[in-house]
RNA sequence: GGGCGGUUAACUCAGUUGGUAGAGUAUCAGCCUUACAAGCUGAGAGUCACAAGUUCGAGCCUUGUACCGCCCA
């Protein structure tokens, strides 16, 4: 037995790794080359989950802490049970996070990567990656995860390089790729287009103005009002445009307006898009700077007019006065002078819908510009037509999922930055011809001066798409796509259910016909104890390396003072205040645990830093305790000695039965929790079978055989704690797998030692390729023995309550007597004097045949099974006793009252299911026994 | 505007085909019982958001309302 009476994670938890690295733990039955390394695993089926790659710029955060320990769950579940489980680790290349964070830091070094050009730059980036790529990854190798290292991927990785460009030029090929001019989501920080899915909205908008102003006709005969939020695209308009049916303006179309502060003429023209409610009735067409303008202005054949330049300043069409004015300095000062003209109408102040980048948060500008897209429209309608063959859990994503692919839209692809996958495609500098490549065509080579490929490279999603088929190799037929391609489940967030699964899905179907898994687990979102999401600017994120390794309080205040949020007093208040000397750390297997404990059905899981504590590492501290009791008495038997019984079954108990009918019970229902992809009840399932069923009940029953002189029945119940222990520890190995992992490590050689185990010896040295416990219906006496058992139960649960009640100590032995009301009860207690004695605390306990030998003046405590008398004549006090039994009485009465009505209720009569009321017909005679029972003791107790 | 999720004990959450509400934490009381005081034993604690409906019977089904969170337009 070791002295620490915690788990020493800090020394075992690398330890161990380390160990099932070097020893291959998490490699697959057939290498990447082909090669069989387990033959037995190498028929059986594979299991496959990829990661979702996190950005390669990224750090381990909460949501992936969460997100992986699932999937190490399942691969570690599905490894036990025999199959030849591959779980593929990567990153992706994150294009724009990417390009940002080399930028800053080149920034930082004064070099401007503009100057450096597109091959140096890109350098730079590589080395970057090189330098600081791994660390997500090793991150994730701290909290136990059992990637499969060999076949760590990045997107840029030159194979998955190739499936990109394999997939754009068949996508080309089929016309599913095309470029054209478009109006698109441009964010100026950036200086890139996004796609659709890359741009977050505000509910109900944000603060702005609705601005009116007076467009005059260009006959002098009048003029229009328009409103707008953007006054600084006017210098852009082409058109004012107004409903053909709207009598107030029909008159007016075919007239021309004077652009004011610019003096352009426009047309006025009529279109049906134009609201007549809204606003002014007359729009002002901008088909640069506005995804609806531009539909209206290709409509009416007029030629857009871009007036901003990359970073959303104003160019040269503008008037020179505002060129080169950032977009709300022009703002402003154009409307200075609306006002200054006596052309500003009004100004009114409204919520107006304002699209930012979900990278940079920068306001979104719309800009027209020639960009890549992949027609949608074709990909979805197959990816729809198989929707039956995928499991998506919780099933309420379906409709989420269904409706983007219902409502499809074409995906912008092209990103105007250097960092990412080229697009393969080139054009010829004279007559404009495109050639579309996997490599360098020919012609290209033979003429370079005359061809220049794209700048634009593509979206990283578009790499990411491909994720499951590239990873193992495709579009080459490499032996890993053979054999782990379709994927088994992907596990994900919702938030990138379009990004990524849905195109996933595309993909995959598109080109191979299948679904690339067959299950999408969708895990609820990581938010703060407050309920909100955690976030770096809002200071509340909890690191998980912080919770497996610890931090000083420094540490712990360091991210707010960065962060700076609003309430960054209030935040470090709490964190001086929780936290005095630094956050003490629970280990990987903690922090497990406690994430899956939390994990519910909802959309939601919210944490706070002393659920580690209170959950994780509480769980653990019992789970190695229960192994320092069984590992104690295993080491005495050294001492101790005699002779293991030739048979153990002769010397096995109930009490064994039982908790081997428990193990089997939780057995059955954890494997049904991780097929049903059920983490609500899983944590609790562990907790209960683990503390209450295993510690607090046989441990607590097994002490009396061991600590008996007889040999037999000694080994006999150290023969059940280490098989039952053994299984247990292989039902948590794939949530904690550490800890059980060294425990394992440390129970076999002992009960080797001491021949304990039985013909039911483990087959594995390691825990990880252990078979994990097999599921099978209880077998006719284990459902017997379970439910007899607590009747045991409940009548030491009853005693102990009289003994509290009656407030005698602990120490005081007290004398019970019982009698069996029916043979359940007489053969179990019969047994069991032994241990009802020991877990009840008493002195004597004396089983009589008939209640009629019932001593006088004692407690009793009535039963359906027994009745159990409590010798307390030192300690009575008889108006407590009277208080008890009326209370009892009285809740007794109120239900029976109850059952009773119910039970004239001609409607439950003949309505209810038969069963139903046979049920309570039976409850209700129960009550009436037990009630006339009470009134009874009642009555003996005024004699006393 | 459309959709999704939530509202159950002080807190975090379970709650199977409708049959008289459960767990953990926290609280209170008593215990250093030779695995664990990061423990053990016991106790108290709920108008299941609100309203109406269906039903013999509703935390659960239907409709509506309120509030919280998220997604889409």
């Amino acid at each position: 037995m070791t002295d620490q009476t915690r788990y020493d994670f800090k020394e075992i938890e690398p330890r161990i790794y380390k160990m099932w690295q070097d020893k291959g733990c998490f490699n697959t039955a057939v290498s990447e080359s082909g090669e069989v390394r387990d033959a037995v695993r190498a028929k059986a089926d594979p299991y496959v989950i990829v990661i979702p790659p996190p950005n390669v710029t990224g750090r381990l955060h909460m949501g992936h802490a969460l997100n992986n320990s699932i999937q190490d769950i399942y691969t570690r579940y599905k490894r036990m049970d025999g199959y030849d489980a591959l779980w593929v680790p990567g990153t992706d290349h994150a294009g724009i996070a990417t390009q940002t964070v080399v930028k800053k830091m080149l920034d930082a070094e004064g070099i401007d990567y503009r100057e450096l050009g597109r091959d140096d730059f890109t350098k730079k980036v590589w080395e970057w990656k090189e330098k600081y790529g791994d660390i997500i990854l090793n991150q994730l190798k701290t909290v136990g995860f059992s990637c499969n290292w060999e076949r760590t991927r990045f997107t840029m990785d030159e194979g998955l390089s190739k499936a990109v460009a394999h997939t754009f030029k068949k996508l080309y090929d089929e016309g599913l790729i095309y470029r054209g001019k478009r109006i698109v989501n441009w964010c100026p920080v950036d200086k890139t287009a996004l796609s659709d899915d890359e741009v977050e909205t505000k509910e109900g908008g944000e603060k702005g103005f609705l601005w009116q102003i007076k467009y005059l006709l260009a006959d002098g005969s009048g003029h229009v009002i328009v409103a707008t939020t953007r006054p600084e695209t006017l210098f852009g308009d082409v058109a004012v445009a107004v409903n053909p049916k709207d009598d107030r303006f029909k008159h007016l179309i075919g007239k021309e307006v004077i652009v004011p502060l610019q003096g352009r003429k426009v047309p006025i023209i009529g279109d049906e898009y134009v609201d007549m409610e809204f606003g002014t009735g007359c729009l002002k067409i901008t088909p640069a700077h506005d995804p609806n303008d531009f539909e209206i202005g290709t409509r009416h054949h007029l030629v857009p007019i871009n007036v901003m330049n990359e970073d959303a300043t104003m160019n040269e069409v503008v008037p020179e006065k505002y060129q080169g004015l950032d977009r709300y300095k022009c703002r402003e000062l154009a409307i200075e002078d609306l006002k200054e003209a006596e052309l500003l109408v009004s100004e009114e102040e409204r919520m107006t819908p304002l699209g930012r980048s979900y990278r940079s948060k920068a306001v979104i500008e719309y800009r027209l510009s020639d960009q890549w897209f992949v027609k949608m429209k074709p990909l979805a309608e197959k990816v729809l037509a198989m929707h039956d063959q995928l499991n998506i859990q919780p099933a309420r994503w379906n409709k989420v999922y269904l409706s983007w692919l219902e409502n499809i839209r074409d995906w912008c692809i092209s990103r105007q930055i250097w960092w990412g996958h080229r697009i393969p495609a080139w054009y010829h500098v004279e007559t404009e011809e495109i050639l579309v490549s996997e490599t360098t065509p020919k012609q290209v080579l033979d003429n370079p001066q005359d061809w220049r490929q794209e700048e634009d490279v593509l979206d990283t999603w578009f790499s990411s798409a491909l994720w499951p088929m590239s990873t193992l190799g495709w579009p080459e037929t490499t032996p890993d796509f053979d054999r782990y391609f379709p994927t088994s489940t992907l596990v994900t967030g919702k938030d990138i259910i379009f990004f990524w699964v849905a195109r996933m899905n595309m993909m995959a179907v598109h080109f191979t016909g299948k679904l690339p898994y067959k299950n999408v687990f969708i895990n609820p979102i990581v938010l703060d104890e407050k309920g909100e999401t955690m976030s770096k600017s809002k200071g509340n994120g909890i690191d998980p390396l912080t919770v497996v390794n610890g931090a000083t309080l420094e540490e712990l205040e360091n991210p707010v003072r960065e962060a700076r949020p609003s309430n960054m007093k209030e935040i470090l208040k709490r964190l001086e205040k929780n936290f005095p000397e630094g956050y003490e750390a629970v280990g990987a297997d903690a922090l497990r645990y406690t994430l899956i404990y939390l994990c519910s059905s909802g959309q939601q899981l919210k944490i706070s830093m002393s659920s580690f504590h209170d959950l994780g590492r509480r769980f653990l501290t019992k789970l190695w305790n229960a192994s320092r009791f069984i590992f104690m008495y295993m080491e005495q038997e050294a001492q101790k000695g005699g002779d293991v019984p030739d048979d153990f079954d002769a010397f096995t108990r109930d009490e064994d039965r039982w908790v081997r009918a428990k193990l089997q019970v939780t057995v059955n229902k954890v494997r049904d929790l991780f097929d049903a992809h059920d983490f609500t009840n899983l944590g609790q399932t562990y907790y209960h079978y683990v503390w209450n069923d295993f510690c607090d009940w046989y441990i607590e029953l097994a002490k009396v055989r061991l600590t008996s002189d007889n040999a037999q029945e000694r080994k006999t119940a150290l023969h059940h704690l280490a098989v039952v222990f053994s299984k247990t520890l292989a039902l948590l190995h794939p949530l904690i797998p550490h800890v059980t992992e060294e425990l394992w490590s440390r129970l076999l050689p002992l009960a080797d030692e001491h021949k304990l185990w039985g013909g039911e010896r483990p087959k594995s040295s390691l825990l990880i390729t252990e078979q994990f416990p097999l599921a099978r219906n209880l077998l006719e006496k284990e459902a017997v023995i379970t439910k007899q058992f607590t009747l045991l139960q409940d009548m030491i649960g009853a005693v102990r309550t009289l003994r509290k009640t009656y407030q005698i100590k602990d120490k005081e032995k007290l004398s019970v007597s019982a009698v069996a009301l029916d043979d359940v009860a007489q053969a179990l207690f019969a047994q069991s004097i032994g241990t009802i004695k020991r877990l009840a605390g008493l002195e004597e306990f004396t089983l009589l045949s008939d209640a009629s030998e019932k001593p006088a003046k004692t407690v009793t405590l009535v039963d359906q099974s027994y009745e159990v008398y409590l010798d307390v004549s030192s300690y009575i006090d008889v108006d407590k006793e009277k208080a008890r039994l009326e209370k009892e009485i009285t809740k007794l009465e109120k239900q029976t009252g109850g059952l009773k009505q119910r039970l004239q209720n001609q409607g439950f009569l003949q309505n209810a299911d038969p069963q139903v009321v046979e049920e309570q017909k039976l409850v209700l005679a129960q009550n009436i026994d037990q009630l006339q029972k009470l009134n009874n003791l009642y009555k003996d107790l005024k004699t006393w």
